[in-house]
DNA sequence: TAATTAACGCAACTAAGCTGCAAATATAAA
DNA sequence: TTTATATTTGCAGCTTAGTTGCGTTAATTA
C-alpha cells in the first residue's frame, strides 16, 4: 500500500486517483502550493472545481492547512503529523518571499507566547513573515 | 481646519470631499473596515473603483494598513501615527473574530522577538490571532 | 457482485478587485 | 481671482478566484 494511499485512509478520505496525485505533490514539495501550481501539476485536464473540493476537503480532515501568500490568495501546506480535523493547529510561522512569491513553514522559530487579555478567548495563532527568501536574497 | 484635512495635508494627498468622508469613518469607529462596511456608510452613490483607489492611496502613504479577515478579504485600520511610505511597520498583533468576523489591533500584546534565520531576511511580520472577542465570548 | 455513498466533471454563476477613459475637482501659478 | 496643470472621480466593462447544482462515474460496504 502506498504512503499516499495509507494517509488518505488514516484520515478516512477515499482513495481516488486525484486525490492521490494531488497528495503526492504535496509531497514531493518542501514549500506550500498555489492552486495555479497544482493545476499545471496534475493536468489542466482536471477540473479546478475538484481540485478546490480536494483542498478543502483535505485541509478540513488535517491533511494540509492554509497559508496566505501576498496578495491574499490561497496557498496550502502538508501539516504536520499531529493534525486532525478536531485538533488542528500550527505552531511554526509562514514566511512569504516577497520577490518568488514562495512561502514556506519555518519550524526554526520559536513560536511566541501569547499572553492571555481579559474578555478575549484566543483559539489560533498565525506568525506570519515576509521578506526574500535564500534564492532572491 | 479640521483634523482629517490636517492629516490628508500632512501625508501629501489631496483633500477631496470623498476622502475626508473616508478618513473620518476611520477615525470613528476602534476597529478595521471592510470595503461593504465602507459602502454602507459612505453612501451606495459613491462608486466602489473611488473606495479600492483611495484605501490603497491612503495605505501607499502609510495612513492606513491593511488586515486579512478570516476569508482573506480585505480589512483596513488607520496606523499609529508614524508610519509613513517608506517605514509602514506594525508591531501590533492582529485579532479576528470567529463569530462576528470583526478585527481589530491589539496593542497589548508585547511582540514577539523573532531571531534571524541565515538566508532569510525578513522585513514585515505580522501575528494574526483568531478566536472569539469580548462581545461574542 | 449489487447496493450505497461519496467524488468527479461540466456549465454556469458570484463577487472582489482592476483598467481605461472622459468629466469633474483640487491645487499651484500667474 | 482667474487660469493652467495635475489628480481624482465615476462609469462601463473586464478579470479571476472560488462556489453551486446536478447528472455521471467510481470507491467502499454489505
Amino acid at each position: 500500500m502506498s504512503i499516499s494511499k495509507k494517509l488518505l485512509n488514516n484520515y478516512g478520505l477515499r482513495n481516488t486517483a486525484f486525490r492521490k496525485k494531488l497528495l503526492q505533490l504535496f509531497q514531493n514539495s518542501d514549500s506550500s502550493l498555489t492552486v495555479e501550481y497544482i493545476k499545471d501539476k496534475i493536468g489542466r485536464n482536471n477540473d479546478k472545481v475538484t481540485i478546490y473540493r480536494a483542498l478543502n476537503t483535505f485541509e478540513k480532515s488535517g491533511l494540509i492547512h492554509q497559508v496566505p501568500d501576498r496578495n491574499n490568495l490561497s496557498r496550502y501546506a502538508l501539516c504536520n503529523v499531529e493534525c486532525n480535523p478536531s485538533n488542528h493547529i500550527h505552531h511554526h510561522a509562514h514566511f512569504i518571499c516577497d520577490y518568488c512569491d514562495n512561502t514556506l513553514c519555518i519550524e526554526e522559530i520559536d513560536f511566541p507566547k501569547i499572553k492571555k487579555i481579559k474578555g478575549f478567548k484566543f483559539k489560533k495563532i498565525e506568525l506570519i513573515i515576509q521578506g526574500s527568501c535564500p534564492k532572491c536574497l
